[in-house]
DNA sequence: GGGGGATTCTAAAACGTTTCAAGAAACAAG
DNA sequence: CTTGTTTCTTGAAACGTTTTAGAATCCCCC
C-alpha cells in the first residue's frame, strides 16, 4: 500500500528532490537545462511518488491543451466512425488526443458542445456539422477567435474557414449516368435534408445527368429524406406507390438505401429486376446486403486524415488563406443495379399490378 | 464589430457591473443570494460582453469537471456506438457531457487515454476494456482513487469495481441449443480472443450446450478469432476446409459472422442450406445481410444507459458495494439458420452441385 | 434612532502549473 | 585569483475561477 493517498503535486516532488518547483517544471517539460544530479533526483522523486502533472492546471496556465475535439452528427451512421479513425490516426501520431462528441443531429446539442469544448481551450476542433447547424453563427463569438477549426464532410452554411468535402454532385452524376446507360428512364432520388449542402449537391448531380439526357425531372420523383434509414424506408414507399413507378432510385446515402431495400422487400419488389438502387458512402456493409449495394464511395478515412493534417497546420500557425479540399468519389458497382424491365415486361407488370 | 477581441473574464464583468469578482461568481453559480439590482447589472454585463466562464479555470479550481469520459475499443464495430448512445442520453439529461476516446484495441493507447483523461479530473469514466487491457493495473495508481469508474461490456481481468455486462454464456448456450434442436451435430465456434472474458463466456455456453447433448467437442471446431471481420473470414475458411465440415457455425460476434458469410460465398457454400450461422450482438445490419443473420441480441443501448446511471450514483457519492449488473440476451432468429442437410441430401448435393 | 439579526457583498487566499527576471554557480581565460 | 561569460537555479507572479471569513448593508422592531 503506497503511503501517497493524497494527490501528489510538483511541490512535493520539489521538496523530495531538494530543488525548486520551477526546476521540477523544467525537468518535466525540458524547458531549460538542468544539471544531471538535480535532474536525476527529480526524475527519481517523480517515479517514486507516482507524480503525474495536472493537465487541468497546465492547460489553465498555458491557456491551451493538447486535445483536439471532434463533433459528429450521428455516431450510429457507420460512415462517421470511418472518418473519425482517419482523424484520430493522424492526430495521435502528432501527440494530440482526440475527444469525440456526438451531436445527435441536434443543433442545440452541437452548440453546447461547441461552447463547452471551446471553454476547455482545445488545440483545435473538427466539426461535421449537424443537419441544422448554427456553426457559423456560434463560432462567430470572439471566444472562438483563436481556436483552429475545420469543417468536414459538410459545409456549414456561411462557413468561410478550412473545409474538406467530396465531389457530391459528381458522385450522383456518375451514379445517375450509370443508370441511364443501362436504359433507365424513370429515375427517382431520395435526398437528405435540402438545407444541407451535401444533399443539395447530390441532388444537383442527379438533375444534371437527367437534364443532359433530356429527361424531364418529375417533381414527385424527388423525395426529401433525412439521411437515415427510416426516412429512406418511408420515402421509398411513397415512390414505389407512384404510377408510373420509378425503375431506379438514387439514395442520399447508404442508410437511406437500406431503408429502400426494406421497402422493396415489403412490397415484394425485386432488386434490381424491378427497381435498381444506388446508395452513397460505400459502407463496409454494402458488400453484404441482399442484393449487394451499388454505392458512390467516399474516402471517409482519408477525408478525416486530410482534415486532421489541415488542422495541424493551423495549430502550428499557418496563416495561409482558407483551404477548401474537395475529394473524389468513385462509383462502386455491385448487385443492386441492372437494366430496367423492357417495355413489354414493364407493361405486363403494370397490368398485373393494377 | 464587437470591441471585445480580448478574452473576457470575470474581472471585466465585475468592473462593468461595479461589483466584486466574487459577486459575479455568485451570480454565475447561484452560490449565494445577490440582490436584484446587482444581479441584473451582472447578467447584463455578461451578455453584453459575451462572457463565458473558463471551464478550464473552473475545473482547476473546483478540481472537478462536468465531463465524463468513455473509452471504447473499436469505434468501427457498430455495436459500440449503440452503447455510446445509451450512455450519452442518460448523461446529457443529467447535465454531464460525454467525451469519447477510441482505444483502437491498443492497450497502450487505452492507457494513455486513461492517464490523460484522469489528469483532466473528469467527473467519471466508463470503459469498455480493450482486448489486452491493463485497466486494473493502470487504475491502481492513487491518482485514480477518487475517479468513479464503470467497466462496461467486458470485465477487465482483476476488475473489482462496478460493471455492466451480459449473460454471454447463456446467449451462446441458447444459440447452440437452437442449432441442436434443428438437428445439427457438427457445430463449430469462432471465438474472440480467449483472454477476454466475453469470449471465454461465450465459448463456455457453447460447450455446455454440446456437453448436455452428449456431443464431444472437437478441438479443431473451436477457432480463436479477434472479434473482427477479417479473422472471422480466415477462421471460417479453416473450418470449412475441415473434413468433416461443420454444418453450423457460432460466431463470436456479428462482425465475425460477416466474415464467415464472405468465406461461405467464396467457397460457394449456401447459407443456411450447407452451413447455418449465428452471430452475436444483433447489429442493425443483420436484417439486411444475405441471408439475414440470426444473432444473439445484446441490449447495447440499455447497457450504456445502465452504466451511465450507475456512474451517476457513484458521482453523487453512493458508497454501496460494487455492483455487477448482468443483462439478458435474446436469440433473434433470422434467415441464416436451418436444418442441416440429411445424409441423403448431402450425398445428392455433391452430385447435383449446380 | 439604535440595537440586532439577516442578508448581501467583498477581499483575499487558494488551486497546480508555467514562465520570466534575476541571482548563483560553474567555468574559462587572463 | 580575478573577471567575464555561460549555464543552472530560484523566487515570485500570473493564469481565471471558487470559496470563505468577515465587513457592510439592510430591515425590522423596540
Amino acid at each position: 500500500m503506497k503511503k501517497t493517498l493524497q494527490k501528489v503535486t510538483m511541490r512535493q516532488i520539489a521538496a523530495k528532490a531538494a530543488v525548486s518547483i520551477g526546476t521540477v517544471s523544467h525537468v518535466v517539460n525540458n524547458s531549460a537545462g538542468v544539471r544531471e544530479p538535480a535532474r536525476r533526483r527529480v526524475l527519481q522523486a517523480i517515479s517514486s511518488l507516482g507524480y503525474q502533472p495536472s493537465l487541468l492546471a497546465r492547460g489553465f496556465r498555458r491557456n491551451k491543451t493538447t486535445f483536439v475535439g471532434m463533433i459528429i452528427p450521428d455516431i450510429l451512421n457507420p460512415f462517421f466512425p470511418q472518418v473519425v479513425r482517419g482523424v484520430e490516426d493522424v492526430l495521435y501520431k502528432n501527440a494530440y488526443r482526440l475527444i469525440l462528441c456526438n451531436a445527435d443531429n441536434d443543433d442545440k446539442k452541437e452548440q453546447v458542445y461547441l461552447n463547452e469544448l471551446c471553454g476547455y481551450r482545445l488545440a483545435g476542433l473538427i466539426v461535421i456539422p449537424s443537419v441544422d447547424s448554427q456553426l457559423t453563427a456560434t463560432v462567430g463569438n470572439s471566444r472562438f477567435a483563436d481556436l483552429p477549426m475545420i469543417c468536414l464532410d459538410r459545409q456549414a452554411p456561411g462557413w468561410k474557414g478550412d473545409s474538406v468535402t467530396v465531389e457530391n454532385a459528381e458522385g450522383t452524376y456518375q451514379a445517375t449516368r450509370h443508370l441511364l446507360e443501362l436504359g433507365h428512364r424513370s429515375i427517382a432520388i431520395i435526398t437528405g435534408p435540402l438545407h444541407v449542402n451535401n444533399a443539395i449537391e447530390r441532388l444537383s448531380g442527379y438533375e444534371r445527368a437527367l437534364r443532359e439526357a433530356s429527361i424531364p425531372v418529375a417533381p414527385e420523383y424527388i423525395q426529401e429524406g433525412r439521411f437515415d434509414r427510416l426516412s429512406g424506408y418511408e420515402r421509398a414507399l411513397t415512390l414505389l406507390r407512384l404510377s408510373p413507378c420509378p425503375t431506379a432510385i438514387v439514395a442520399g446515402n447508404d442508410l437511406v438505401a437500406l431503408g429502400v431495400l426494406a421497402a422493396l422487400q415489403e412490397l415484394a419488389l425485386r432488386c434490381p429486376a424491378d427497381v435498381s438502387l444506388i446508395g452513397f458512402d460505400d459502407l463496409e456493409l454494402d458488400a453484404f446486403t441482399n442484393p449487394s449495394l451499388t454505392s458512390v464511395a467516399q474516402p471517409g478515412y482519408h477525408m478525416g486524415a486530410r482534415a486532421a493534417n489541415l488542422l495541424l497546420d493551423r495549430i502550428n500557425g499557418t496563416d495561409a488563406p482558407a483551404q477548401h479540399v474537395v475529394m473524389r468519389t468513385l462509383l462502386k458497382i455491385r448487385g443492386s443495379v441492372g437494366p430496367p424491365l423492357t417495355a413489354f415486361d414493364a407493361k405486363s407488370k403494370h397490368k398485373l399490378r393494377r
